[in-house]
RNA sequence: GGCGGCGUACCCAAGUGGACCAAGGGGACGGAUUGCAAAUCCGUUAUUCAUGGGUUCGAAUCCCAUCGCCGCCUCCA
């Protein structure tokens, strides 16, 4: 049936059909790199690093841009706070964002392009845009003229009329309108040096909103497909980059335009700038929250809801998704002790599948490849990862169930073992389009030495002999004081196992 | 005040006109398995989708109204 996107521009799901055949161009506002990087940052390339797995995984050549806006009025007064230089905050926060994103497994990003490299860039579109009398020059700042855009507002769906009068008269009398935003600003007397440019109309510096037009034509070119973000960002931002966009270069400039929910705290909207936020922030912050919870737990959490939702992002809620998460694990683990393959090594494919088919198994085939047709139809329509991970759920109990049901663990059907290693590489497949169980997860401690492992050989094979022996009462004391130790034992039909609780 | 969105079981959540009189996860309860556990499997947990009207042969899904919550209109992913 072929993708379907939700586009806020027409308001309603739309056939994907990308401007060129075959290629996709996708540009996601990133962050401006003033203070520490919270969750709500990666949500968004989370799920569209998600979104340009699916679209690749469907044959989609995809040129993905994230910005990095790191010349801004915020990173000149926090950088003034700390005494450091604004290159420096903003580099030293972009490089921890960075390092987050990886833990997270955003990989899909192609360029990561800075405001303060494209200045160039952003002054030739000021120029042409005054030069098209869309834009004109006060005081040493250049302004766009909203007037000289028919549809301004298109993406919001408002009315200029309808903004509330006077809530934007910061700048004074000096713009035409009071709905005019900047595309330049004059630099002020107090303001650090690597924050002034040149610029045909003195030293200073991009407004906010044009870098994303600069940027993402250079890199993806006029019109491109996908334009995403933060949904708090439609308006004024999103509407600003269109009409700045499409009167410089008189064609359209983004033609599917989605926006992720936002992530809430306490039922309310993560923001650094909210006061009531801010004593909840550091709990909030990415690289904190990493050391709290695995990374692929938090993107797992974040997968689990449809994008364009919004996220409670809470303690109570990660512990529940996480037992969810540890079936996998658990599967995984089975797998791999019963038949021997490696579950999280790459190159899994659905067709490992459709090897040697017997009548007894074929059941168990047909019921994989229809839940794998049933993933692909939640990722078509829109990215909804909720519902794709939903169907992932059922296949790992169909699995346990084959394992069970042909006694694979207690040594049965030898034969069978590569069609169960089979099925799993079937479902890491598909995990691994949402950018989950791609590797190995990172033993839970520190202290994975063989020593442990040793110890615990000892143990195991010491209360074994107690069981044998039928003396429960000393078996089931070893295996209750590892349990407060925090160390569960499975008596599996090859033996007993152990992990961390 | 304007614009946008949301309200599905105890909690989270998919579904947005019939093929589903509602997936899936967590929790709870019961069963199988086990020496007992753990893990795993099976089953139960919404005659109903905020409320009230309407459209339709048919609605959780469309329309209107009401209530509640959230976002944007200032910086914000």
């Amino acid at each position: 049936m072929g993708i379907r996107i939700y586009n806020t521009l027409t308001q309603r799901k739309e056939p994907f059909e990308p401007v060129n055949p075959g290629r996709v161009g996708m540009y996601v506002c990133g962050p401006t790199v003033y203070k520490p990087s919270h969750i709500g940052h990666a949500v968004g390339p989370i799920i569209f690093d998600t979104v340009k797995r699916w679209l690749t995984h469907q044959g989609y050549a995809v040129t993905w841009v994230v910005n990095i806006t790191d010349v801004d009025d915020k990173l000149i007064v926090e950088a003034k706070a700390q005494g450091c230089p604004v290159d420096e905050l903003a580099e030293r926060v972009t490089k921890n964002y960075l390092v987050a994103l990886d833990q997270l497994g955003v990989r899909g990003i192609d360029h990561m392009p800075k405001a303060s490299e494209h200045i160039a860039e952003i002054i030739d579109m000021c120029q042409r845009l005054i030069a098209k009398n869309a834009a004109y020059v006060s005081h040493g700042d250049v302004y766009f003229d909203v007037s000289s855009c028919r549809d301004y507002l298109k993406l919001s769906h408002r009315k200029v009329d309808d903004q509330q009068a006077g809530t934007r008269q910061l700048a004074g009398g000096e713009k035409r309108n009071p709905g005019d935003f900047a595309l330049w600003k004059a630099a002020k007397p107090d303001e650090p040096p690597e924050v002034q440019f040149d610029s045909p109309w003195g030293k200073g510096r991009p407004g906010w909103h044009i870098e994303c037009s600069a940027m993402s034509s250079k890199y993806l070119g006029q019109p491109f497909d996908i334009h995403g973000g933060g949904e708090d960002l439609i308006f004024p931002h999103h509407d600003n980059e269109i009409a700045q966009s499409e009167v410089c270069f008189d064609r359209p400039f983004a033609k599917y335009w989605m926006h992720n929910g936002l992530t809430r705290f306490n039922t309310k909207k993560v923001s650094k700038s909210d006061p009531e936020m801010a004593k909840l922030m550091q709990q909030l912050v990415l690289s904190h929250l990493l050391t709290k919870y695995p990374a692929e737990l938090l993107r797992f959490v974040v997968l689990s809801t449809h994008y364009r939702r919004p996220i409670e992002f809470s303690d109570e809620e990660i512990a529940a998704k996480k037992k969810g998460l540890d079936s996998f694990y658990r599967l995984f683990e089975r797998i791999e002790r019963v038949t021997g393959s490696d579950p999280y090594a790459g190159g899994a494919t659905l067709d490992n599948l459709f090897a040697p088919v017997t009548v007894r198994v074929e059941t168990f085939q047909k019921l994989i490849a229809e839940h794998a047709a049933r993933f692909a139809e939640a990722m078509d329509d829109d990215f909804n990862t909720g519902g794709a991970i939903g169907v992932l759920f059922e296949i790992v109990p169909a699995i346990n169930r084959f394992l069970d049901e042909q006694q694979l663990e207690a040594g049965g059907n030898v034969e069978l073992k590569p069609v169960a290693a089979a099925a799993v590489q079937s479902l890491r497949s598909m995990t691994g389009l949402l950018g989950l169980f791609e590797k190995r997860p990172p033993a839970e401690t520190s202290m994975a030495d063989t020593m442990v492992d040793s110890l615990m050989d000892v143990l195991i094979r010491v209360r074994a002999e107690a069981r044998k022996a039928k003396q429960y009462t000393l078996s089931d004391m070893v295996r209750d004081q590892l349990g407060s130790l925090g160390i569960v034992l499975e008596d599996r039909p090859g033996g007993t196992i152990w992990r961390r609780s």
